[in-house]
DNA sequence: ATCCTCCCCTAC
DNA sequence: TAAGGTAGGGGAGGAT
């Protein structure tokens, strides 16, 4: 639920580039404990609790917790007599050790006025802890949880009011400090009781929202307050004063005019952000090219015209990128500075600000940004994004221009015609840069000369934009970009395969590699391209994940197969602005989402779209930080995003507003701190499709699942492809009937509805993931999450065996050699065979015993709530304890060390060399282990084995190349990647 | 297994 | 004194 977002780009003045600063990041990346995650996890509780099964291992067992569950649901209902007022309604209570008042009359108190009791501390459900005090463990366990003392039980029931529960917490300082406090929090509640208007369900979190929330400092540390209100401006109306904690200068009034609660805001902001234009360009160059396709009659609909992109052989790529794009554009305004170092950004030297240098609250150093920079100013080390103060210290001649973005989107445009017109199929990635596919266009025009088309397309740009553009010419995407930055500035460059491998690149060279997946690979010792060659797959499965792992592999070796792809249509509409954020209190708050909303809502209208799904996107300032590095920037934050379902497919923004603001509300974030918003729709579908035709599609069947929970009545999106009336379909228009397959494709590309073919719908049985971008892994590759552990494992195998052949290796006695055997046997198993088998397996077998019995299970013992005496039922043996193990096992040992001893002692127990039913046995497990994805631990496995035989019998090393085998046409089918032990 | 939510990361 | 926006791939971990 939490994220951190500290320095998400090169923002910061914390991460502000250059060499050094991957120290300072190092250093200035927060910890990962979020301590709010839990918390606003909490708060995700449905309405209603539906029959959650609690974790194993939390305590005891399902079936016991769900029939006392059933029996308290009764209770609590019955308890719900609504003759108090419903303030804990929400309220999902557990209470820990001993209280004051007793658990017996906190629980009265809570359940009568609505809150819901649980004996046992779900996760999911629980919403506040209730304790005086803690353990150590406890504190430990409990530290993600709101904990609050039982007093802000009995104030909120004196207040009649939901108080506030930070100032109950019990980590929020000693009891002292507590008590210290306490008459402020109860005096609060009049005060500040019902400021925002939100009518709607009188659920706790609007209460303890509008509770407290939004007031200004408390009197003792509120110096700013006063400061900044005193200074030199003229006086504000006091309730207009912007609270400013941090000594900004909100009250400034050129700041306060750049305060996203100033009136126009956004359209102002908007128009001078390169980053938002960077943004809406990217989707209108895509939108251009596509109509230019369209009017030549180029592309998909008319496949002779031109030849299309590649199928199905080589292909020649191109990536065309302007050099400097801003900077080129913007000197043909300033041609006299050419030849001098410059940059575009905002604020330029010469124009000091109407308001200028009075000290205290001023930023030592432009922390405006440089968008772009030329290449003699690159040559003092000056970067885009950075920092201008830092920039002039890098290069004090810097001269700077302004932005001038219409003359970026017209070059832009010039570019487009130019390269549609060449290329047999165009992607557009930015407004300067472009993907093309010249297989044919090269073969047919250009006698194979991939560089003369590239320096014919950089003259045609040229002459008509006088900009310079560089080509990077490839086998794939891949190879063209790479080549492109050696092809920079104002340059032609051609790679293939060999020479990549050649070029000694750092891992960061690959597109998709950035600072942090740097930083995870280095601190594996992998810094360069080569180093991703020769490391095995697992080791990159468990730095960076599964997907990204077998990108790496193929980067790595200059292999790319994604196709261009020009066409994919939008998944979601989003706006958010994380600058000049500073919100005083919650009705300003919801405003701004509200403003925000009818910003996305203009443009999914223009793209004619409408939503079934929000997402509600806040970063907070993180706990401890001060003034952002940033002006009015969101400095280091916490990320959080709640998601719900609209009421329908809409584009209403009365509706979807109303939907965020409950949102905003159950995210719980005191509005001082927010410091950027966003909003998301998603789950699209066309408006114009939809109002006409998308309701009578459905056949009259209910539809999947829905993952949101929504606000109200559920109109599902589009119907699924198979809930499609044909015969409706067919009756429909051609154009209804070919935006139907848009439509539809949008969800799932590989959904053919056989529209033009009038074919029954379809879905191809091929999907093939894509390869793309990367990400790190949070943890590495766990140990196969479901793993499905064949049924069909033989667990005869130990009894399996000719006991009387002692000189041969045996895994059996192996295993016995490391096992302490010890415990009960069940049912009807042999009980000598039970007897051998490892306690993780018996206690597999007891757990799918129990499990196809339906039988109760019984509480393990290390289960920390006691009260379930281990009433092992007379013959039926042990239940499953909480530690399950999934995942491939050898002879029931799956931990790296055990399956170690294993093949050590099984290696060691030989003279002869091993048994072939053991190396099969070995082979499976190996192989299982592919086939679950956990490569390092097979790689273990073999790599120890490898070491194990080591001088013995020349048998062994025949057994290893049997297993390796195995695993290895495993592991090429899966990964095009095999062990190299 | 697959989906969903809530993130994180990357790129321009 | 500045305009730190956004789409999309993908991972973890829970639900189904
Ligand atoms: N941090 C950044 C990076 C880029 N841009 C804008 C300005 C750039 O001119 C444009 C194109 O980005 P490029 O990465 O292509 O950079 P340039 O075109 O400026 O330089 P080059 O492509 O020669 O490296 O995007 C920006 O505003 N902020
Ligand atoms: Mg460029």
């Amino acid at each position: 639920m939490v994220g951190r977002d500290d320095m998400s780009r090169d923002g910061d003045q914390e991460y502000q580039l250059g060499p050094a600063d991957a120290l300072i990041a190092t250093v200035a990346t927060p910890s990962r404990s979020g301590t709010n995650e839990v918390i606003i996890a909490l708060e995700h509780v449905p309405a209603v609790s539906n029959a959650a099964v609690p974790g194993f291992g939390d305590f005891g067992l399902y079936f016991d917790q769900r029939k006392r569950k059933l029996a308290e649901q009764a209770e609590q209902r019955a308890a719900i007599a609504p003759k108090h007022d419903q303030i804990f309604a929400g309220v999902v209570f557990h209470i820990n050790g001993y209280t004051q008042p007793s658990h017996y009359e906190l629980k009265l108190l809570l359940v009568e006025r609505g809150g819901r009791f649980l004996h046992y501390l779900s996760k999911t459900q629980v919403t506040h802890i209730i304790a005086s005090g803690l353990t150590m463990s406890k504190e430990k366990e409990f530290r993600n949880y709101k904990v609050v003392r039982p007093e802000w039980v009995v104030d909120s029931v004196r207040a009649r009011k939901l108080l506030s529960w930070q100032r109950y917490s019990i980590f929020n300082g000693s009891y002292a400090e507590f008590a210290a406090r306490l008459p402020l929090a109860i005096d609060d509640v009049h005060e500040w009781g019902d400021i925002n208007g939100e009518p709607s369900a009188g659920n706790i979190l609007e209460n303890s929202k509008s509770e407290g929330y939004s007031r200004p400092p408390p009197a003792p540390t509120g110096n700013s307050f006063a400061a900044t209100s005193s200074r030199r401006q003229a006086p504000v109306p006091p309730n207009t004063i912007v609270v400013d904690r941090f000594n900004e200068g909100l009250n400034r009034s050129w700041v306060r005019k750049n305060l996203v609660t100033d009136k126009g805001f956004i359209s102002r902001y908007y128009a001078s952000s390169r980053l938002h234009h960077m943004s809406v360009w990217k989707a209108e160059m895509k939108d251009y090219v596509a109509q230019l396709n369209q009017r030549r009659g180029t592309h998909s609909s008319a496949k002779d015209a031109k030849p299309g992109p590649a199928m199905g052989y080589s292909r020649t790529i191109m990536h065309v990128d302007f050099d400097c794009f801003f900077v080129s554009a913007s000197l043909l305004s300033h041609p006299q500075l050419v030849d001098r170092p410059v940059a575009v950004c905002h604020m330029q030297q010469q124009e000091l600000a109407d308001d200028g240098g009075h000290g205290a609250i001023e930023h030592p150093g432009g922390t405006g940004q440089i968008a772009s920079c030329n290449y003699l100013a690159r040559s003092f080390g000056v970067k885009n994004g950075m920092f201008m103060a830092q920039a002039s210290q890098l290069c004090p001649s810097l001269a700077t221009v302004p932005y001038e973005f219409d003359t970026y989107k017209r070059v832009s445009k010039t570019f487009y015609d130019i390269v549609t017109e060449i290329a047999d199929e165009t992607q557009a990635v930015s407004i300067d840069e472009a993907l093309l596919d010249v297989t044919h266009v090269v073969h047919q025009q250009y006698q194979g000369s991939a560089e003369a088309l590239a320096q014919h397309i950089r003259r045609r740009v040229l002459e008509s934009t006088q900009c310079t553009v560089s080509v990077g010419i490839g086998p794939n995407i891949l190879l063209a970009r790479i080549a492109t930055a050696k092809a920079k500035p104002d340059g032609v460059r051609s790679l293939n395969i060999e020479q990549l491998l050649a070029m000694g690149l750092h891992t960061r060279d690959l597109p998709g590699i950035g600072h942090t997946v740097e930083e995870s690979l280095s601190s594996q010792g992998i810094k360069r391209v080569a180093d991703i060659r020769a490391a095995s797959m697992g080791l990159l499965q468990s730095i960076c994940g599964e997907k990204t792992a077998a990108t790496l592999h193929s980067f790595s070796r200059g292999v790319d197969n994604r196709p261009l792809e020009p066409d994919k249509p939008r998944k979601v509409f989003g706006v958010e602005i994380g600058w000049g954020v500073r919100l005083s209190n919650q009705h300003e708050a919801d405003d701004f989402v509200t403003r925000l909303v009818e910003e996305v809502c203009r443009s999914m209208e223009a793209a004619k779209r409408i939503g079934g799904a929000v997402t509600l996107k806040i970063k907070k300032r993180q706990e401890g930080q001060g003034k952002p590095g940033k002006f009015l920037g969101h400095g280091i934050c916490d990320s959080l995003s709640k998601s719900a379902m609209l009421p329908g497919m809409t584009g209403d923004s009365a509706k979807i507003a109303h939907v965020c603001a409950k949102l905003l509300l159950q995210m719980n974030v005191d509005p001082l701190d927010i410091r950027a918003v966003g909003i998301q729709v998603h789950k699209l579908a066309s408006s114009k499709l939809h109002a006409d035709v998308g309701n009578m599609l459905a056949k009259p069947r209910v539809g999947q699942g829905e993952g949101l929970k929504q606000c109200s009545n559920l109109l599902p999106e589009l119907p699924s492809a198979s809930q499609l009336d044909l015969s409706v379909l067919n009756e429909l228009p051609e154009s209804i009937r070919q935006e139907l397959q848009a439509a539809y494709q949008q969800i799932n590309p590989k959904i053919d509805l056989g529209l033009s073919s009038r074919k029954p719908a379809s879905i191809s049985p091929e999907v093939r993931p894509q390869p793309s971008k990367i990400g790190v892994a949070k943890r590495p590759i766990s140990d196969g999450i479901n793993a499905t552990r064949g049924r069909s494992r033989k667990l005869v195998f130990p009894t399996a065996r000719p006991k009387d052949v002692a000189e041969k290796a045996s895994l059996i006695d192996a295993f016995r050699k490391i096992e302490t055997l010890d415990s009960i046997m069940p049912s009807q198993m042999d009980s000598d065979v039970w007897r051998h088998l490892p306690l993780s397996i018996r206690r597999e077998l007891a757990r799918e015993y129990v499990k196809t019995s339906a039988s109760k299970p019984v509480a393990a013992a290390s289960g920390k709530e006691a009260n379930v005496g281990a009433t092992t039922s007379a013959a039926k043996g042990n239940g499953p304890a909480n530690v399950v193990v999934s995942g491939p096992i050898l002879f029931g040992k799956h931990e790296v060390a055990d399956v170690r001893a294993l093949i050590k002692a099984w290696v060691d127990s030989s003279e002869l060399g091993p048994y072939e039913e053991d190396v099969a046995e070995v082979g499976d497990y190996v192989e299982a282990l592919v086939k679950h994805r956990n490569l390092l631990k097979a790689e273990d496995a073999l790599k120890y084995l490898k070491f194990c035989i080591d001088g013995e019998h020349s048998a062994w090393a025949d057994a290893l190349a049997v297993v390796l085998d195995r695993a290895n046409v495993i592991c090429m089918a899966m990964y095009s990647s095999s062990f190299g032990l």
